[in-house]
DNA sequence: TATGAATGACACTAACAAGTATCATTATAT
DNA sequence: ATATAATGATACTTGTTAGTGTCATTCATA
C-alpha cells in the first residue's frame, strides 16, 4: 500500500521515460538472475520472470525473443563481467586469493551450475563462459608466474588454476559446501602455490599442515 | 544384446513372468539413462521414458512414484557402481590412469552434469554421488600413496585427485571436449603425479613438456 | 496539442505433459 | 480352474505454460 516504497511500489502504466527505457532491459536481466539461480533454467516460467522484474510478459517479449533469449543475454552479460576486475598491480598470491574467492562466490557457482546444466542446449554459452572465465584467469596467472619465476614455470599456470578451484569447488557445484570466506580463500591460495613450488620469495612459506 | 533383443522385439501384453518382472525395473532405469543424459531432467517427459523403455506409462508408475522417483533411482544405481571396480593390485600410476579415464567417460560426465544441474532439487543425490565417487577415489589414492611414499605424503591425495581431473574435466562438463582416450588418460595421470613429486621409483620420470 | 509508442492489467488460446481410466491379454496365485 | 495382478494400447482429464489480444494509461515526439 505504501506507494512510495520502492520494494512494494506498483509500477505505473504507460510508456516509460527515456531513462526508464534504458534501464528496463538491465533490470529484467538483474531480476532474472536469482530466479534462474534458484530454480534452474528449465523450471523457470515466463510469469516468474515477469513477476520478479515487476513487469508484464508483454514487456519482456518486447526486449527478448523468448525465455532462451533472456537466459542467454543474462549469462552473457554476467560472463563478460567475470574478468573485468583487473587490479593489475597485485602479487601472484593476492591474484590467486581473488580468483579463489570470486569463483567460489554464490553467484558464480550458480552461474557455472546453470551453464553446465544447459551446455547441451546452449553450447555457445559454455564456450563464452570458459573463454571469459577460466581461459583469462589462466592467462593472467601465467603472466604473473612468468614475471616472478620465469618462462620455465609458465606451464604450471593451468595446474595452479586447477588447484585453486580444487575439490572444494567441485563440492560447491554440488551444493555440498557454503561459499568460501576471505580467510579460507587466502589460506587455500597459499597452499596451492606451495604445492607447486610457487611461493613468492617475499612471503613466508606456509606450513602444509591442516 | 542377446536372444530377446529389446531394440526389435515387440513386448507381449499381459502380466510378465517372474524373471521379466525382476528385470523390468532395471530395464526402465537403463533406458532412462541416455534419455536423461541427452535432454536433462527437466526436459524429459514421462512418455519419452516409456517409449525408450518400451513400456507404457502405467507400467513405470507401478515401479516408481513419478519422474523424480525414476531419476533418483537411476542416479543412485549408477553412483553406487562408480566405485565398484576394485582391482586392488594395481600401482598408483595405473590407479590414476583408471580414475582419469573413467571420470572423463561420456557417461560419468553426463551423470555429473545431471546431478550438478539438479543439486538444488535433489541434494541427497549430490551427496550420494560425492560419497561414492570423489570421496572413495581420494581414499584409495591415499592408501596407495601411503604404501609407496609413507604417511607424510598422504595429504597430497586430494590435490592429486584434483589434478587428475584438471581443467580438461571442467571443459568436458561444459561440453567443450570429447571424452578422453586411454593414451591421453595415461599421459595426464603421469604428469599430475610428476607435478606433486609422486613419481613411482620404478617408472621413468616423464618430461613436463606438453 | 495531437499522434503514436510502450506499458500494465487481464483474459484468452493452443500446446504440451502428468496422471488416470478402460479394456483386452497374459501370467501368477490359491 | 478360477480369480487376480500386471501389462499394452489408447483415450481421456486436468493443470500448466508459452505466447497473443485487448484496452486503458502514460509518456515521447513532431
Amino acid at each position: 500500500m505504501t506507494a512510495h516504497d520502492p520494494a512494494h511500489r506498483v509500477r505505473k502504466r504507460g510508456r516509460p521515460t527515456a531513462s526508464e527505457r534504458v534501464e528496463r532491459r538491465a533490470q529484467i536481466l538483474e531480476a532474472a538472475l536469482p530466479i534462474f539461480l534458484e530454480h534452474g533454467y528449465g523450471n523457470v516460467t515466463f510469469d516468474q520472470l515477469a513477476t520478479a522484474a515487476r513487469v508484464t510478459k508483454r514487456t519482456i517479449y518486447s526486449y527478448f525473443d523468448d525465455k532462451a533469449g533472456v537466459f542467454t543475454a543474462m549469462v552473457r552479460s554476467l560472463a563478460t563481467t567475470v574478468s573485468s576486475d583487473a587490479p593489475d598491480q597485485d602479487t601472484l598470491e593476492s591474484l590467486c586469493t581473488r580468483i579463489v574467492y570470486r569463483l567460489n562466490s554464490a553467484d558464480l557457482i550458480g552461474l557455472h551450475r546453470l551453464v553446465i546444466a544447459e551446455s547441451t542446449r546452449f553450447p555457445e554459452l559454455a564456450q563464452t563462459l570458459h573463454d571469459n572465465g577460466d581461459a583469462r584467469h589462466i592467462a593472467r596467472l601465467a603472466d604473473h608466474i612468468r614475471a616472478e619465476f620465469g618462462q620455465v614455470a609458465v606451464p604450471r599456470a593451468q595446474p595452479l588454476f586447477t588447484l585453486l578451484l580444487g575439490e572444494e569447488h567441485r563440492k560447491r557445484l554440488l551444493g555440498l559446501l557454503p561459499p568460501v570466506s576471505l580467510a579460507e580463500a587466502e589460506d587455500h591460495a597459499r597452499r596451492a602455490l606451495a604445492l607447486l613450488g610457487l611461493q613468492s620469495s617475499k612471503t613466508t612459506v606456509p606450513t602444509q599442515a591442516e
